[in-house]
Order: C-alpha cells, then structure tokens, then sequence
DNA sequence: AAACAATACGAACGGTCGTATTATTAGTTT
DNA sequence: AAACTAATAATACGACCGTTCGTATTGTTT
C-alpha cells in the first residue's frame, strides 16, 4: 500500500481521491446515488479505471464507508479524546459531535446517520457494515459515559444515556439539513446540558 | 373523485392501490428506489397505465407522500387524541409512536424518518413537502405539550421537550431497524418517562 | 534495453430508468 | 345500439446504470 519512502503509488492516489469525493456524494445522495460514472465524470477520469480499482459497486460502498469512519474518527472521536476522561469528556464529546455536523465535514451533514437510514431496512454486506458501525459507536459513547460513572461524576445508567445523548445529536443534525437552519444544535445542546445536570445534580462549569 | 353512491371511479381504485403499495416499497427503499416499472410489475398493470395516473415520477413521489401522512395521522395522532389533553395525552402520544413504528405499518419503520434523511440535503419539490411535514409534526407535538402546561401537569418549554420526545422515537425506530431487535423501544420508553417525571417531580401514573 | 506488472483507457454489453406517443379496451351517456 | 370519455395497454426512445473486454500507457525491475 505504501512505499518505503512515504509516498503513495499511482493507484492509491486515485484510490484516496476516488473516495474523498464518494464521501461527499453519498452524504447528500447516498450510497445508491453515488454512481460510478458519475464519479469518475466529476473526477476527469475514465469509468473503466475508476471501476478496476473496486471491482464491483458494492466493493467501492464498501471502502467509502471504511474512508468515512476514518474521518468520522478523526473529527469527532480524536478531538473528544484529548479531554480527560469522565464527565468532562462526556459533554466535551458531544460539543465535538454537534460541531462535526455544523461544520458540514460532509456536506450532507452526519454521513452514517443518512446511509444508515438508506440501508437500514435492506439486507446485505453494506448494511452488515453500516450496523456495525452503529454499534461500535454506541458502545463507545457507553464507554466514555461508564467512565464518568466510575469516578463518581455522573449518576445514570450508560447503555440510558448515551441512548439519548445520540438521540439528540442525530435529530440536531436531521433537522439543520432538513430546513436549513442551526435552531436544532441550540436545542441539542439544552437538552445535552439539562440531562446531563440532572444526572450529576449541579450546574455544569461550562 | 368520488361518485355519488359511494364508490370510486375505477381510475381512483388504481390510484389507491399504487399508492398502498408505493408507501411500503418507498419507507424501505426509499422514494428513489421506488421505480414506475417495478410498481407496475409487482401491482401487475402497465407501466405506461400506472404512470399516466400520476404524469411524472415527482408528482408519484409527492402523492406518495400525502398517502403516507394520510396512513400516519390515522395511526398516530387519531388514537393518541382519543386521550384527554394534557399529560396523559403526551404520554399516549409517546406510546402511539413508539407501537406505530414496532408494528411497522410501513415495512421500513417510519415512512418519514426513512425519506426524511433521503431528501434532507436535496432540494425540490419533494424536499420542501417533506420539511412541511417535520414542521406540522413537530407543531403538533408541541401543542400537545403546551396542553399539559397550562394545565400545570408540566413545568418545562414546550419546544424543548418536543424536540426530545421526537429525538427519543427516532433513535428506537433506527436502532430497531438496524439491528432487527426492539432494545431501542424499551430505552426510548425509559428515556421519555424519565424526562416526563422529571418536568413533572413526580411518578407517572402508567 | 527488455521484460513485466500496475494503471488507465475507450468501446460495448444487457438492463432499467423516466417519459412520450399511439392504440385499445371498458364504462357511461345519449 | 351508437357515441363519447376515461382508463389501460403496447411500443418505442434516449439516457444512464454496473460490468466486461481488449488495449494502450506508465512505472518498476531486471
């Protein structure tokens, strides 16, 4: 995949600059409307070759939702991770969350929530992938929230809270694409700040 | 559109019947994947016969969408305004949503949800009448809310709560269609009479 | 320089898409 | 029964879909 003096070959260029641009595609059209044509027409390059470098439509939904969890990593998972562990992390996570969606790092806002919603209902290997996703998430947020329990900062149940706390990231995010507006982060974020408080009894410092 | 004695015009029985199946194809699908050919096949009529009722796929599409909300009204908000105003009612609600999306009366889970997030990032015809939609239902939810207010059942703002019941169906239906299971309706329940005792100080009474 | 693999290309395939035009059937009215 | 209208069907079109194939180009290795 990658030489040994750091550079990528010829075919990993085209490879990465393939599903940069899938990302961006299927989050506003989903992974149906991410065409191969289409793709290879907005990228100046053959069909032919874009396909040789997938083999199959399936393949290249698939490596478009591996590349999207490396950002999704990379711009909410990463940044939240820099906090301490326990309740700070919990609300700096989810400020993380709602600002990856305003920011628009995908211009159709939270890239899983709209292909999760595209395949949800359907069977196959990209929704095989797509539940995992969801399910690593989950149980990610659990973490971060069983650790604020753990030390004392937090009075929930984990599995409970972060159930909501997504809850409220994905309908923010649903309703800022949906009528264009930013009305729905404000009223995540009240609702993220009243659950929390009630679960630790005390105003938060932030 | 209707005779005088009460039946439908043949042409009406068509339209109600393609329309019927249009829901289910679309709440799984998508209004994309719903196709004038395979509508036709599956009804077992003419392509060309089912597509002069509508004239182009967008008027399907958005007659497809008033069938929907004519199927949610009935299924939602007639059995949950069978209950007084008030708190009783918000709670109704939340258990009319929440038993709508388990019996999936779409096969796909929420009709809405699905081409909520299909259309959201899109623009057209199809997306403004679904961002209506998202509109009336949240004004409807928040109304209900105001009702248990006034009458000093709740203390809390009534688009707030709004936005969190709605957040709180729309992760179980997801999360059960996802991974075929109904944990996200037990979590969903627990989450809104949690938020409902604490608007309220005190245990509800179901 | 020769040989080889990796990468990209253009052209074509069978299929399905939405749509338009034209014909045929069924129901209603006179 | 004839005339008329509404509903359905048949057929065809161009555009795009994912996919395959043969071939050219490029880069690396010997």
């Amino acid at each position: 995949m990658e030489k040994v003096d750091g550079r990528l070959a010829r075919g990993d260029q085209t490879r990465r600059a393939v599903l940069r641009r899938a990302v961006d595609i299927a989050s506003v059209d989903g992974l149906e409307g991410l065409s191969i044509g289409r793709l290879a027409t907005e990228l100046g390059i053959s069909k032919s070759g874009l396909f040789a470098h997938f083999g199959s439509k399936e393949e290249l939904q698939l490596a478009t939702i591996r590349a999207a969890r490396r950002i999704y990593a990379d711009e909410v998972v990463v940044p939240a991770f820099k906090f301490e562990p326990g309740l700070e992390r919990v609300w700096r996570m989810s400020e993380c969350w709602l600002d990856y969606s305003r920011r628009r790092v995908f211009p159709g806002g939270c890239f899983f929530q709209k292909v999760s919603h595209e395949y949800a209902a359907r069977g196959g290997a990209v929704h095989e992938a797509l539940a995992g996703v969801h399910r690593e998430w989950m149980d990610l947020m659990e973490d971060v929230v069983r650790e604020a329990v753990e030390r004392g900062e937090l009075d929930a149940d984990p599995a409970q809270l972060a159930f909501d706390l997504n809850a409220y990231y994905e309908a923010a995010n649903l309703a800022s694409i949906l009528h264009d507006n930013q009305a729905g982060y404000d009223q995540a974020r009240q609702s993220i700040r009243t659950r929390l408080e009630s679960a630790t009894g005390s105003a938060l410092p932030w």
